[in-house]
DNA sequence: ATCATTACCGAAAGCGCTTTCGTGATTTCG
DNA sequence: CGAAATCACGAAAGCGCTTTCGGTAATGAT
């Protein structure tokens, strides 16, 4: 049997009674009222920091009425294996909220409820004070609904309704763009894409960078060219079986994602073409396991970890009152060249 | 300027005033209190469903002194990247947390914090009632301060420590005693290992089952054959930068995690070995991009999702007053063959 | 020296819920 | 039929903090 700490978590009442004040005096010496003599609140804080003194944080959002925390709801994958610029994400959220003493929840949809209802819920009991929104789609029901519920939130990603909401993104476009611009020069003609459901907003802005890459070389759009993939390695390899059952196939393909590339790429193997040289792949969010693959992936990556904390910065300001609407931050794509891009093979 | 919703969130004076009795009689209603008439409760019941009561999460946190969330300190990572289970981890855990309302509360370790530190303010300010922890070292400050705090816990993984808490752990032992068999059986005879910090628990029980696995094929141990490694494609290239400049290199090597082999393989690449013939792999995870790799590597799984379901299920179970003693669980790692083993390369 | 400020702190209410206690109404039993 | 037991609910305190309000003492102005 363990001493089973049976001190209380030291309280304001604590470190009241050391200093020889009341609770409301304490209270307010710490939170930097300035009804407070200098050498009061001194003592004050010097008790706090003595007697380790932290603050029930159930109790302050009680009298608060916030929470000081953010929200994140873990996209349903699709496949097995969750998308992997998840964590890097949080990551980058929990640090810039450690700087504040905010926290970050983090949930899921049950099985069993819509999507939406999961957002009603954590607000409804007033968990969450702002939501990062990720996997955004076109016509967004939780944007509604988190506006309509008047509580902050801030999109990684756009979503095609009117703006008058936060985000930040990547140029998506500018992104696609590149990838088929560096195909061309090159020397490739004959460029695909593989994409995702049209209905993630990021997967129709590439399509759009892709056509105007296109255009931009001057190249005709082949709609046989553009195929939806699920957002995963067995996507990949599907979207590889479609494109090389062509009369005409390509010899380039912009990846809507690393992890679609991934399959697509073992997909050529497969089929015994070789990545680099019988067929050019360039990928999307920038992987640490894309540097590893055979041949290593060339893409255009993202900065996801600085985007989790940008992104919470910002939306722990719109939380204390800036309006949502100032906010929005178009990030560029760094382009990581490796092997997988080479010259189309002679006929 | 959008109606900021005027109407405050619906409490329980709310649905008290609806059906006609007290926010107390509403209460004991709510949580199954027994001196309830069967019909109020009813009608409770049912306003509550109606007016999409969900009791402020603050308000029952102050009152029950409890606060229903579970913590994760992410941890911190050497290398660029985070580690890929991470977010299959969190899944699990949110997942099984969702069915009991109660949440998952995830954060860093702030740069200029000390890690005990970090757990030390979650559980002050009553933010937390149990923590999850992973990348567990042999002997680890955060299981002592957990314990010398009274605060439940669950670690993925063991320490050496001496017992009296609960976890969950993959049998690492058996998974490389059985990877060193699965080499032997192929012919393999130079058989090494890329470890990790040795202070990492897991890696020194893989290490105890690759030594294991020697001594059952009666093969020597050679001290040279062990390396250790950061977690991650980094350490793993430089790894084999280690073991190839051997005078007697190895045949085969077993890798600490499947994003440690993944840079093996590289590494291997560019020396222009062929894995899976001049070189045999075998890494442990059972990351779905190891499936993707060139060739596919065999891997030791763990069914990282399913841990972290149990493991929240342990944990909320040890809050809720079982004995932490009681639940101690090894789970096999599922071997994944793939292409990455073959025989020997002749001599 | 008198009155109006200003500086500083205590008292107290309240955030929304849980839980103990007590009480009137109803039932049970000798 | 009266006393005891049971039932169903209301009243009220309390969780630990924040914040408004008021009051006393010290300061300034005249």
């Amino acid at each position: 049997m363990r001493t089973r700490s049976s001190r209380r978590a030291v309280g304001l009442s604590d470190i009241a009674k050391e200093v020889g004040v009341t609770v409301s005096t304490a209270s307010r010496a710490l939170n930097g009222y300035s009804d407070i003599a200098p050498d009061t609140r001194q003592r004050v804080q010097e008790a706090a920091a003595k007697l380790q003194y932290r603050p029930s944080s159930a109790a302050r959002r009680l009298a608060l009425g916030a929470s000081e925390t953010i929200g994140y709801v873990l996209p349903s994958h699709t496949d097995g294996q969750p998308e992997p610029f998840i964590a890097e994400m949080l990551q980058g959220v929990s640090q810039a909220l450690a700087g504040k003493d905010w926290d970050l929840l983090v949930s899921t949809i049950p099985g069993d409820e819509k999507p939406v209802e999961t957002y009603r819920r954590l607000v409804g009991s007033g968990k969450v004070s702002g939501f990062i929104l990720s996997r955004i789609r076109s016509r967004d029901e939780r944007i509604d609904l988190l506006r309509e519920l008047g509580v902050p939130f801030i999109c990684f990603g756009q979503s095609a309704a009117s703006g008058g909401y936060a985000y930040l993104d990547i140029d998506n476009m500018k992104a696609f763009r590149d990838a088929v611009a560096h195909f061309v020069e090159f020397g490739h003609r004959r460029i695909a894409l593989i994409s995702a459901d049209p209905d993630y907003q990021f997967a129709e802005e590439r399509r759009l960078g892709y056509l105007a890459g296109l255009k931009a070389a001057g190249l005709p759009v082949r709609a046989e060219y553009v195929v939806a993939a699920d957002l995963s390695p067995a996507g990949g390899r599907a979207a590889i079986d479609r494109l090389m059952a062509l009369p005409e196939p390509p010899t380039a393909i912009a990846c809507i994602t690393d992890f679609v590339a991934l399959g697509a790429m073992a997909a050529l193997r497969d089929r015994g073409a070789k990545v680099g040289r019988d067929m050019s792949l360039i990928g999307y969010d920038g992987l640490l396991t894309g540097a590893y693959s055979e041949p290593p992936l060339s893409t255009m990556a993202a900065p996801i970890r600085e985007i989790g904390v940008r992104i919470t910065e910002i939306l722990m300001d719109i939380v204390e009152g800036a309006p949502a609407s100032d906010y929005s931050e178009l990030w560029p794509a760094r382009f990581i060249k490796r092997a997988s891009v080479g010259p189309p093979p002679d006929r």
